[in-house]
RNA sequence: GGCGCUAUCGUCUAGUGGUUAGGACAUCACGCUUUCAAUGUGGUAACCGGAGUUCAAUUCUCCGUAGCGCUACCA
């Protein structure tokens, strides 16, 4: 049975590398007939976020990367956050020391500190000195114990070989073992480290493949050592290329944003950014861009998985979620964009829909919304933008507002096609053609230079609100010309 | 500094011991659209460098260079 997991820690919001994380665990599983794990790495005490669990697990139901167990999703091999499995913890170091793969360390902080501004200084790899590493069952550390001096207990690694490890996707990578440090495994405060916590949970949740960000391929030679000392047979390893920003850097705040629910506020669609994620480090082997989930899980695998990083490029992302836009209903469309629409100024669903489908095409974010529906939902609209001046600021202005408004009075059955035969009958009786007659019409009746087609717009356009409109954009030409 | 990973258009990437090195985004031009967008057609644009192996190297090997990661009682 493939079982996969995704281990956050939760320090904060869910990061888009965490996200495309969990997108190749979860498809992998999927593909697989396997099972999607998550697990809460809280071991840090120092770094836990009050909320931070359920705003991950809340990111992950919008991404529709849904865990199949795990904090609030059940399962046989919970508990699924690690500050509440500290007594498991617990007894698998004591067999790791009662086996002599680990010791206590009775070192401080202020002599690691020393100690490594040492090395440091006389350009040594700074490293634990394994000063505790000889003591490992005397009666000094029985005596420092029962006088409950503080403690950790690190891992024996050992001192020549190497140890080396299977990556799926980067094939077998030797470390020298005398690069490996004595690792803390559980900390004065009693919680483990990642090292510990993470072996013992991914062996006890009988987790099949581990698929990680590659940060953890140095460490993974630790891993391994502890699986051997456990007597456990490692997972498989896949270790994934990191995102990174424009510059090349590892992904960061400050250069765009990089927590998942930046892009859901912003008004990308989840699908959207799945199928971006899903494209940045694998490929299908074909031409093909357009992946629904279950397009997904069905063709990925790890062989097509690459091994550089990839630079998370927004503009790929906007041309994709305008895709994902323009593929729904505009009834879907008004579902999903609610909470970006304006104050829609007394319009009503039904209506509301109309002016969306006439905006859909033009839409790359939800963002947009306000500003591209401004022209239906205004109350009143104005003519001050300079780009408008070229064709309200003139005398033929108030020719065509004056023709245009008497000609709709007297249309029978006032829409977007008999409007448009309005306008060839302005053009018949004054002589203006072309584009001065239109642009002058869409500036009076949107107040903008670019926008649906007229006939679109006035179908929708109720003919009061043209009237108005047009009134009004006439009594701002007549002032405009008597000034000039 | 040490250890490790990586290297094809600006970006995401495909691909091969002999190819006109393919696709997508972006960009440019043209068409459509009396605007914008969408869309259609076409274009510009890449194998990090040096050795070696080979009849032939972008592809294999080595070295270099660059970028990134790790080097905590953080994950």
């Amino acid at each position: 049975m493939i079982r996969t997991r995704f281990a956050p820690s939760p320090t904060g919001f869910l990061h888009v590398g965490g996200l495309r994380t969990a997108l190749y665990n979860y498809l992998f599983a999927k593909r697989n007939a396997g099972r999607f794990i998550l697990r809460i790495e809280d071991t840090d005490q120092n770094r836990k976020v009050p909320g931070a669990i359920e705003n991950l697990i809340e990111t992950l139901k919008w991404a529709n990367v849904i865990p199949d167990e795990g904090p609030e999703f059940g399962g046989d091999f919970g508990p699924y956050i690690q500050s509440q499995r500290l007594d498991i913890y617990r007894q698998h170091i004591q067999s790791l020391i009662e086996k002599g793969h680990a010791y206590y360390c009775f070192c401080s902080i202020d002599r690691l500190d020393a100690l490594r501004k040492q090395q440091t200084a006389e350009h040594r790899q700074p490293r634990y000195d394994n000063h505790c590493r000889s003591r490992s069952f005397g009666t000094e550390v029985r005596q420092r114990l029962s006088n409950n001096e503080p403690y950790v207990i690190r891992m024996k690694t050992p001192e020549t070989g190497t140890v080396e490890i299977h990556d799926l996707i980067r094939g077998d990578v030797p470390f020298p073992a005398d690069q490996l440090d004595d690792q803390v495994l559980m900390k004065s405060d009693g919680f483990p480290t990642y090292h510990l916590a993470n072996v013992v949970d991914d062996h006890l949740m009988q987790i099949s493949h581990v698929i990680r960000g590659e940060e953890w391929l140095p460490s993974t030679p630790k891993h391994q050592l502890l699986y051997n000392y456990f007597g456990w047979d490692s997972p498989q390893f896949a270790h994934l290329s990191l995102l990174l920003n424009p510059d090349k850097s590892k992904l960061s705040k400050r250069q765009g944003d990089v927590a998942a629910e930046d892009y859901r506020k912003k008004g990308y669609l989840p699908e959207a950014l799945i199928n971006f994620l899903a494209l940045l480090g694998w490929n299908p082997g074909t031409d093909q861009e357009i992946f629904s989930m279950e397009e997904l899980i069905r063709e990925f695998s790890l062989e097509r998985v690459g091994k550089s990083g990839a630079i998370f490029n927004v503009e790929k992302l906007d041309w994709m979620n305008g895709h994902y836009i323009r593929t729904l209903s505009p009834e879907k469309l008004f579902h999903l964009s609610s909470g970006f629409l304006p104050d829609r100024n007394g319009w009503n669903d039904s209506q509301t829909i109309s002016a969306l489908a006439a905006i859909q095409e033009s839409l790359t974010t939800f963002s947009e919304l306000p500003e591209k529906t401004r022209l239906f939902f205004t109350e009143a609209v104005n003519y001050d933008a300079p780009d408008l001046q070229e064709y309200l600021d003139k005398p033929e202005a108030v020719t065509i507002l004056e023709s245009l408004i008497s000609q709709i009075e007297v249309i029978q059955d006032f829409n977007g096609d008999s409007f448009v035969l309005a306008i060839k009958t302005v053009q018949k009786t004054t002589g203006i053609k072309g584009k001065p007659l239109w642009m002058t019409i869409r500036a009076a009746l949107t107040g903008e230079t670019h926008g649906p087609e007229i006939h679109v717009i006035t179908n929708i356009l109720s003919r009061e609100t043209c009237a108005r409109r047009l009134q009004s954009a006439l009594e701002y030409a007549r002032r405009q010309t008597a000034r000039n």
